[in-house]
RNA sequence: UGGGCUGUCGCCAAGUGGUAAGGCACGGGACUUUGACUCCCGCAUUCGCUGGUUCGAGUCCAGCCAGCCCAA
């Protein structure tokens, strides 16, 4: 019998994960880990890791029967997936936790751990599919296309892959809440997670300056001819493309365009003014371990839940990739993830820089 | 205190006699395991004030108030 570790949030879809696994004769071993305090979190909503979560994964373990722990992972969520978020937004760019989440947590972590527990698997309630030919793993966009998740799992490696089983990628999210209500998991028609688990309320910003014990200064608004338009309530609080909260009145929508970490500027212009189509990625991950051998076209992912878009992709550099966009796209941001398609099959993937 | 101009939602701004556009900002919702974007809904019984003309006035008239500009 195959053991597998399942990661188990308290939510909807990591518990059909596991009764699906427990139904094809898996050995399963539920594991929810803990990621944060919530007194620190001063949370009141149900999050990936709330108390309130970890008894509904608890209940669900139990109603199918299978072994269940809480892993108290804090520490390496703070230094892993905390502390980058906001390094990232201090640096000026705008950082994607769940994919930090996911490589240094879930696929590393929780996986060593799984691996250390003999557990011949790893699973987790990813929307996302892998397939395995000639002994190469590949990572393929989930059946139902709108829930695909295959972007935030990028940086899973060849090992990685070989332990991991995603049920949930061959099936549809209504199949999926259907097997709940007929299992009668309390959490069957629970909200589907959103916000950033260890900021439940929205308000990151004022996570970042509580996480770091002091305001971030105040700068300048200024348009792309340099002239002040007003003041920015730290650099930390916006992201390219962001429309909402600038707080300046103006004759047509205003975007940031741009951010200046070093001045603490940040830049406001028009919908045309966010256009671009040309951006180098690093820190990269190849699923099949190969580097790219020369410009090839690939269709090109540049945030989550993104339409993907025909991209010439040029290999720099061990580790760095040159991108051409055939159209120019909107808003594309500092330290969101680009990840690369060959149809349904994720070629890489890195940070935008 | 001579002349000229202006006064419509927090901001910008349509409207020149027929019963208050729009944009920004803001609030709410949808979407969403990131931040954003996007979409939907809401947002001046009222047009500086007071009278008058008119069936009817933000729109015309008078006076007043406030602000700006030019002269002194």
């Amino acid at each position: 019998m195959k053991r597998v570790l399942v990661a188990m949030s308290g939510g909807v879809d990591s518990s059909v994960t596991a009764y699906i696994l427990a139904q094809q004769g898996y050995e399963c071993i539920g594991v929810t880990m803990k990621l944060y305090d919530n007194e620190v979190v001063c949370s009141n909503r149900h999050t990936c890791c709330s108390l309130d979560d970890i008894e509904d994964a608890r209940s669900v373990a139990q109603r199918i029967g299978v072994e269940y722990h809480v892993f108290n992972f804090t520490a390496d969520f703070e230094r892993q997936v905390i502390r980058r978020f906001a390094e990232s937004y201090e640096a000026g760019a705008t950082p994607n936790p769940c994919i930090d989440c996911n490589r240094y947590l879930k696929f590393d972590r929780l996986y060593t751990r799984a691996m250390q527990l003999d557990c011949d698997y790893i699973a987790t309630g990813h929307y996302a599919r892998i397939s395995c030919e000639n002994g190469i793993y590949t990572l393929k966009t989930a059946l139902d296309a709108g829930k695909d998740q295959s972007y935030v799992l990028y940086s899973l490696t060849q090992n990685q892959l070989a332990h991991t089983l995603f049920p949930l990628g061959e099936m549809q999210k209504s199949q999926v809440r259907e097997i709940a209500e007929q299992q009668s998991f309390l959490n069957a028609r629970k909200h589907d997670s959103q916000d950033i688990c260890f900021v439940p309320n929205g308000n990151y910003a004022a996570f970042l300056e509580r996480y770091r014990g002091s305001k971030y200064p105040r700068g300048a608004f200024i348009n792309t001819a340099g002239e002040a338009l007003g003041e920015h309530r730290g650099i930390a609080a916006y992201t390219i493309g962001q429309r909402k909260g600038l707080g300046i009145s103006a004759k047509e929508p205003l975007y940031v365009v741009a951010k200046n970490a070093a001045a603490n500027t940040v830049t406001l212009g028009t919908q045309a003014e966010l256009f671009s189509s040309e951006f180098d990625v690093a820190d990269l991950n190849f699923i099949c371990g190969n580097a790219l051998k020369t410009p090839i076209t690939l269709d090109a992912m540049l945030r989550y839940h993104a339409n993907k878009i025909p991209a010439i992709v040029t290999q720099t550099s061990e580790n760095a990739l040159h991108v051409q966009l055939t159209t120019p796209q909107k808003a594309i941001t500092k330290g969101q993830a680009a990840v690369f398609y060959d149809g349904e099959n994720v070629v890489c993937g890195g940070t935008i820089m």
